[in-house]
DNA sequence: CGGCATCCGGGATGATACTG
DNA sequence: CAGTATCATCCCGGATGCCG
């Protein structure tokens, strides 16, 4: 895979090549919810409803999920569907390029699982993710 | 690997167990700068200078960096080294659980590149991406 | 009723000058 | 060199209203 051809080049240079690339590509993923949204179209494998994605982005209100889901649609990341009919029913799906953060994404989510065991040793929080039923 | 184990499994409520978990923990990620702050320091592998770090995560300013520096030094991703010398010498490296995001930001470098070989599909951009020397 | 826009206050961010 | 201080600006968040 191309995952280790960016620092195990020696050159320094490089190094500040692809800072620049990566940076500016990074910019589209900016902004508080962004990924969050594409963690939880990945996750639910299906396009989901706007008030869907309301429920499941957690503390966001309506007026920033409308702008993120703006953004990342202009900068191809999601698609927005709507469907006209009463009552309205608009869904957002993932792009191609979109799908191509799910390693990025998944990657992302184990750290995060990871950060919990290493903060809670004694174990306190990480049981409510095994009792899910 | 644990990376398929999210959203592989069909039941919907563990898709918003993990997405609060996911939520909270991203919640150390947020902030303008400190994903880009995290992928230069997991390039140079090795720790960096402030100044250097200025150079690289382009377009940051002294003020923001310094903070988000100091967030993430608090969130544990990050150590803080004063070498107590004239002129000042700090040196910032990558903490064990910093270092255990290096996957993630290995895959969201490579979808930087994707997103440019999807973008410009004239070549324009990636010509200055192979012409380093 | 669900999706979206507008107005306004507060906090995050940015530009610049200054300090040890 | 590595920060701090100050002030301007922009993004975020809540409330409210519109529209199919």
């Amino acid at each position: 895979m191309a995952k280790d051809r960016h620092w195990n080049c020696g050159d320094p240079q490089q190094h500040l090549v692809w800072a620049e690339a990566t940076t500016d590509a990074l910019r589209v993923l900016e902004g508080k919810w962004k990924i969050v949204i594409i963690c939880q179209l990945f996750g639910a494998k299906e396009p989901l409803r706007f008030s869907e994605l309301e429920r499941r982005v957690e503390g966001v209100n309506q007026k920033m999920l409308i702008q993120q889901l703006k953004e990342l649609e202009k900068d191809g990341i999601i698609t927005r569907t709507v469907y006209p009919q009463v009552p309205p029913r608009v869904e957002y799906a993932l792009t191609d390029l979109g799908k191509a953060l799910g390693p990025a994404m998944a990657e992302l989510i184990d750290w995060t699982y990871l950060r919990r065991e290493t903060l809670d040793v004694s174990g306190s929080a990480k049981q409510s993710l095994s009792a899910t039923s």
